[in-house]
RNA sequence: GGUCCAUUCGUCUAUCGGUUAGGACGCCAGGUUUUCAUCCUGGAAAGAGGGGUUCGACUCCCCUAUGGACUACCA
């Protein structure tokens, strides 16, 4: 059997999309447990879209997530099939291109864009094919020596697949079985453009994954359409013994309504729809990512493995390697996924509760630094201890432990109005002076004693530790108010209390 | 308009002819808690419609409807 080769083959034409991503982990998910190759391919054959930083920052996208690419563009050897870059393989394609041309399968047209919509506009759903190839200016209809004027003289033309019409083409897809497909329904594509010296899509692709010994391509699901072409091609190339194995999946959905995800509807809605944050360096506009919302990697690659894949079990937390071992296209869905960012939220809340107390609270003193609070380690980790179950993302952790660094300025009106009864000023003065009297302040201890305090003097239990929490808090929330008094520490506990009672009095 | 693909709870999905149609997110309720959150338990919630095939269809076939993708000298 034939080594296991794939391929990413992003055009970088601007941040890479989620779903770019998704696809880009099945890719390597599939290479991976097949102890195959994941290359990755720079689809530039289109010069006018070309947009700086998009190459780099599909690299580090990629690298980010953990998804490694052992041949091409960001592998750290580029390999035997350099260069991967399309538009650095111009020589290359011109050989092919000749072989169609010369075996009849292509020809070369000479239409303007301006005359190709003015056809469209003459002849309702005009496609350029075997109905219509005889109305236009192309080799078919024009003298071979005009044909070769034109060329001389500097014209530009491209050069179009011919295709035979009322064939049937079957295309095999992994994942939705035997496609058919008619000839006829499909156009002349473009193969090759004169003016830039450079292929389309179609021939680049086709002609890459041959030469780079591409045994698979798993790609979205939008290129369907343009799959029989590319098997066409395959046929008149001459390489349907060693055309790779399709695999077309499923798209990423608007979360509501329908369509497929796109950079708009993560503005709308307020979640990112690329993997990091992006500048536009032409707008200045600035995209935010997943890195940047908090996520980790581990996550992220988790979530998307399980938009349109399942195990099969009810099993939903899997490391890259665990998907690596299970990951199978025969249970790739065949439907469009919404895509729910609640879910991704649940993902992350996972990933966060299992890392260490030290490796969140190494990431959460960054965010403090920023703060300028200085925070000392051990004294963090226990906060993230206290704090991390409530969070989602660790830059979340700030607002659920603010108040472990700073004393509150001001304390919710409404909690006053319901905890803080007239008794409640002496009580806590009391407290004070229970509170001095206690060495040894660890939670436990701490607890035992005010409790018995509150119990001798037949105090309500919930009177006073709703007023304590408020003094410390300044809001009705936070962990058990003996964990936090206990790394507050004797003295920031009494001065808490003490301020609390002289403001609200 | 044409071609292709798809269609199970609001969402992601399981089911590969016989199940009380399962799980997860979200939602609601209850419990735990001195607060909020977490957490635990429970609940509501689904086979687009119509024909077949079959002893029996969510599952196989056909039609309809709906949705999506594609339809460029873009990828």
């Amino acid at each position: 059997m034939k080594k296991v080769r794939v391929r990413f083959a992003p055009s970088p034409t601007g941040p890479l999309h989620i779903g770019g991503v998704r696809t880009a982990l099945f890719n390597y998910l599939f290479a991976r447990q097949h102890g195959g190759d994941m290359l990755l391919r720079i689809e530039d054959t289109d010069s006018a879209r070309f947009v700086a930083g998009a190459e780099e920052y599909i690299v580090e996208s990629l690298n980010w997530l953990g998804i490694a690419i052992d041949e091409g563009v960001g592998a750290k050897s580029q390999g035997k099939h350099a260069p991967y870059r399309q538009s650095e393989r111009k020589a290359i394609y011109r050989k092919y291109v000749d072989q169609l041309l010369q075996a009849g399968l292509a020809y070369i047209a000479f239409d303007t864009p301006a005359e190709l919509d003015g056809k469209r506009v003459e002849i309702a759903n005009f496609q350029y094919d075997a109905s219509t190839r005889g109305l236009m200016s192309n080799s078919l209809t024009l003298a071979s020596e005009n044909v070769n004027s034109r060329i001389r003289n500097g014209e530009q033309y491209v050069v179009r697949i011919k295709i035979e019409p009322n064939q049937e083409i079957t295309v095999h897809d992994l994942i939705r079985g035997e496609v058919l497909v008619n000839s006829s329904v499909i156009d002349d594509k473009v193969l090759f453009k004169s003016s830039d010296e450079l292929p389309t899509y179609h021939l680049a692709n086709v002609v890459d994954d041959y030469l780079m010994e591409i045994s698979h391509v798993i790609r979205g699901e939008e290129w369907l359409p343009s799959a029989p072409l590319h098997v066409l091609l395959y046929q008149y190339l001459g390489w349907m013994d060693v055309m790779p194995q399709f695999a077309h999946l499923p798209l990423l959905l608007k979360p509501d309504g329908n369509g497929k995800l796109s950079k708009r509807d993560g503005d709308r809605l307020g979640f990112p729809v690329f993997p990091m944050n992006w500048k536009d360096p032409k707008t200045g506009e600035t995209s935010f990512g997943y890195r940047e919302a908090g996520y980790f990697p581990e996550a992220m690659v988790n979530f998307l493995a399980l938009l349109g894949w399942n195990s099969g079990t009810e099993l939903e937390i899997f490391s890259m390697q665990e998907l690596i071992d299970q990951f199978s296209l025969d249970r790739v869905s065949k439907s469009g996924a919404k895509f729910d960012y609640e879910k991704g939220k649940w993902f992350n809340h996972q990933y966060l509760q299992s890392k260490s107390n030290q490796e969140i609270a190494t990431i959460f003193q960054k965010i403090l630094l920023e703060k300028e609070i200085n925070a000392d380690a051990t004294k963090l980790i226990k906060i993230v201890s206290l704090v991390k179950e409530r969070a989602n993302f660790v830059n979340e952790l700030w607002a659920q432990s603010s108040f472990f660094f700073q004393q509150p300025t001001e304390y919710d009106a409404k909690t006053i109005q319901k905890r803080w009864k007239p008794e409640t000023p002496v009580q806590l003065t009391e407290l004070i002076d229970v509170l001095f009297d206690i060495n040894n302040f660890s939670a436990e201890n701490t607890e035992t004693i005010v409790k018995e305090w509150i119990t001798a003097k037949d105090y309500n239990l919930g009177g006073v530790m709703n007023a304590f929490r408020l003094s410390l808090v300044g809001e009705p929330k936070g962990p058990h108010i003996f964990d936090i008094i206990e790394v507050l520490g004797k003295e920031d506990t009494i001065k808490r209390l003490r301020k609390a009672i002289e403001i609200i009095g």
